[in-house]
DNA sequence: TAATTATATAGAATCGTTTCAATAAACGCA
DNA sequence: TGCGTTTATTGAAACGATTCTATATAATTA
C-alpha cells in the first residue's frame, strides 16, 4: 500500500519483541546488542529472542537509543561549494570510509558564505554529530571561523588547508613538493621561459606553491621572470576560475613577453590558460606547454589533456575520516586524543599539454 | 580548550533553564517552541525563560525530541555516483531547497552498486529520516529495488529517471522534448547525414531520448541511417562514459559512412566522441558538427565548448525536494498524498561544436 | 553442609523532551 | 453574588531504549 493512506502503525517497540520471546526488555536489549551480560544468555534463551526480533520485524528506536547512549554514528560534512570539481573525489573518499565503519555524514554547503557556514555548524552541533569533516576547498576561512570550530569541541579535521591550530587536525596535500615537482617536470623538458599563474595570495595553498617554485629556482638557477608571473584575484571564487585564469593570461600574452611554458596556479586556472592561449593562436602543447595543479576529472579529458599534479583527493578523505574516527574512540575511551595535521604526496601526471621546448617560438 | 581532554561537562537541559528561570519545565518548552499555548502566557515570563536559555546556552537535547515527536528534519539522500558529474548540480539544488525548509540530508552513494543501495537503505530507514530522495543518474534500477523502496512507507522520490509507480514520485527532464529540439538545432544548421552514438538500451532516457529522435525524423521526413547508429553497452559506467564513446566513434568511423554531424547520448558521451574525430583528422565543427545532453560542468569549459541540451539541474533538484517536502507535510497532517511524476523542460544551448554545413566534407 | 560464586532473568530508574490533565487565579457577565 | 471562561502554570505520564540493582537458582568451593 502507498504512504500516502496508510495508517502508520506503531513499529514494533523492544516491549514487543520481550512480550512474543516470553522475557523481559531487559533480557530482549542484553541479547539484541550482545552485550557484555549476553556471556550468561543460553542459546536457546538467544534463539528465540532473536527470532520474534525478526518475526515482528523490529529495528531498535534510534532515538531513544541515542538518548541513552549519547552517541549516534553520525558526523557532520561541511563543504564549501560542492559544485567546484575538487570536492567530488574527495567527498567520494569520505563517504567510502565512513561506511566501512558504519557511520553516515550529514551533509551541508556554505556556498562560500560565511553566515550559511555558521548556520549550518549551529544546525550539525544541535544534531550533535560526534565529528565534523570540513572540505575547504575554498578561500574564506579567517580566523573567527577558527574560532567557531574550535569552540565546537568534537573532532574536527579540515581538508584541504592547513590550519595553525592545536585542536583542529588537517589533511593537506604536499603543495610545496607539488610544486617543485611541476616545476622540474617543465626545466627537464628544456623550458626556461616559464610564465605563472599565481593563486590568490590570500590562499595559503597558493603561498604554498610558489614557496616550491621560488625552491626549485633557487636549488637550479632558473631565473623567476617578474614580468611573466601574474595574480588570481583575491576574490577568486572556483568557478568563475576558468573565466578568471582566461583574463589573466590574456592580460599576461599583452605584455609581449616571450615564454614557452605556463605553470598555472589549479587546474581550472590551466583550462583557463589554455583557452586563452588557443584564441590566442598559440598552440598547446606545440608551442607553450601548460600544466596545472590537482588533477580534477576534466583534465583528463581536455584536449590536449592535461599534465598536472594530481592530489590524492579519495586519499584525504580516507585520511581526513581516519583522524576523526582516532578522536572519536578516544573520546568514547576517555583518551586524550591530539590534533593531527597530515600531509599527503602528490604526484605529477605527464599528459599531452606538455612536451620538449624544441621547435618552440 | 582542545576538546582532547576537556570534561564533556553535561549540556543544560530544560530543567536546567527551568530552574534558572523560575518556572517549570512545562512552562519552558511551551514557551520555546511557541507551542499553540504560548499564547497564554504573558511576556515578561517569555523573556525570563528566554534570557535563562541563552545564559545557560541551552539547546535542546535532539535526541529527546525526536524521541516524543517523532520527527527529526533529515531526510535520506541516496546517490547512485557521487563522481558523476551530473550530480553536483541536482545535489546542489536538493541542499539548497532543504536548507530554506531546516532539513538535513543524510548523504550516501551506492557506488552502482545494488548490495550497497541495499545497505544503506536500510541504514536510512533504521534512522528514520522522514523522506527519501534517489538521485538515479545511472542504470541499475530493476525491478525489485523499486519495491525495496515502496516497501519503505515514506514519501520518496526519484531524480533523474522515470517510474511506474503508484506511490514513489519521480522528477525527469523531458528526454523526448530535449533530443527533439536537439536534432532540430542540427536539422536547421542544414545537417541531413546524421551519426547518432545511443546511450544503453537499459536505460528509459535513453529510450525516450530515441523516441523524440524518431518523432523529429518523422516529421520531418528526415531519413535516419541504420548505418550511421551505434549503441554504447548496457554495462557502461558513466566514468569510463567518455572511453566508451571514444571506442564506438572509432568503431563508427570505421564504417567510412560520411556524416555531417554525430548526435551523443549525453554529453560525456559527446566528449569522448568529439577526442575520436579529432584524433581521425575530423575537425568539430569544421567538418562535423557535434551535440550532447545534459550541460555538465565540462561541457562549457571544452574547446570548442559543446553545444548541447541542458537539463535544469538545479531546478529538478529543487523540485523533487519541494515533492517530498509536500509528503511529508501532508502526512504530518495526516492527509493523503499521491505520488507525482514531473517533467521539467529541457533547454537548447548551442555553442561552439555545432555549425552549418557550409563547406562541410 | 554451609558459604560463595556463577548463571539467568527481571524490575525500576534514567536519558531529556513534549504533552495530557489538572489547578488556581482573574475576568466577564447575567 | 455566582458561574462559566479565559489566562497562567504545573505535575506527571509518555516516548523507547539501556543499565543499575535485585533476586533466584544452580554450581562450585571450603
Amino acid at each position: 500500500m502507498p504512504y500516502s493512506n496508510r495508517q502508520p502503525r506503531a513499529a514494533a517497540t523492544i516491549r514487543d519483541v520481550a512480550e512474543e520471546s516470553g522475557f523481559s526488555a531487559t533480557t530482549v536489549s542484553i541479547v539484541l546488542n550482545n552485550a557484555p551480560l549476553a556471556r550468561y544468555i543460553p542459546a536457546p534463551t538467544k534463539n528465540r529472542i532473536q527470532k520474534a526480533a525478526k518475526k515482528l520485524g523490529y529495528h531498535p528506536n534510534i532515538f531513544a537509543k541515542s538518548l541513552r547512549s549519547k552517541r549516534n554514528h553520525t558526523v557532520g560534512l561541511m563543504v564549501f561549494d560542492v559544485t567546484d570539481p575538487y570536492c567530488t573525489l574527495i567527498l567520494r573518499g569520505i563517504e567510502n570510509t565512513l561506511y566501512q565503519a558504519s557511520y553516515l555524514p550529514i551533509l551541508t554547503d556554505a556556498h562560500n558564505e560565511r553566515s550559511r557556514f555558521e548556520r549550518y555548524l549551529e544546525m550539525l552541533l544541535e544534531r550533535r554529530v560526534e565529528a565534523l569533516i570540513i572540505l575547504a576547498n575554498w578561500v574564506l576561512i579567517d580566523i573567527n571561523l577558527l574560532a567557531d570550530l574550535e569552540k565546537s569541541e568534537i573532532p574536527t579535521v579540515i581538508i584541504g588547508r592547513e590550519l595553525e591550530s592545536k585542536s583542529i587536525s588537517s589533511v593537506t596535500v604536499d603543495d610545496e613538493g607539488g610544486a617543485y615537482a611541476a616545476l622540474a617536470h617543465l626545466h627537464v623538458l628544456g623550458h626556461r621561459k616559464i610564465a605563472f599563474v599565481r593563486g590568490p595570495k590570500a590562499l595559503m595553498s597558493s603561498r604554498k606553491r610558489w614557496k616550491g617554485i621560488q625552491k626549485f629556482a633557487q636549488d637550479t638557477g632558473l631565473e623567476l621572470d617578474q614580468k611573466l608571473t601574474i595574480d588570481l584575484p583575491d576574490q577568486h571564487s572556483p568557478n568563475q576560475g576558468v573565466e578568471d585564469a582566461y583574463k589573466m593570461t590574456e592580460e599576461l600574452l599583452k605584455r609581449k613577453r616571450s615564454f614557452t611554458a605556463l605553470m598555472a596556479y589549479d587546474d581550472m586556472t590551466a583550462l583557463g590558460a589554455m583557452r586563452a592561449l588557443t584564441k590566442a593562436g598559440v598552440k598547446v602543447p606545440e608551442q607553450c606547454s601548460v600544466i596545472g595543479f590537482d588533477d580534477v576529472a576534466t583534465s583528463a579529458l581536455f584536449v590536449p589533456s592535461l599534465t598536472t599534479v594530481r592530489q590524492p583527493m579519495e586519499a584525504m578523505g580516507a585520511a581526513g575520516v581516519n583522524v576523526i574516527l582516532d578522536g572519536i574512540n578516544a573520546r568514547a575511551e576517555n583518551r586524550k586524543f591530539a590534533a593531527v595535521q597530515k600531509k599527503l604526496p602528490s604526484e605529477l601526471v605527464p599528459r599531452q599539454s606538455t612536451r620538449t621546448t624544441g621547435g618552440g617560438l
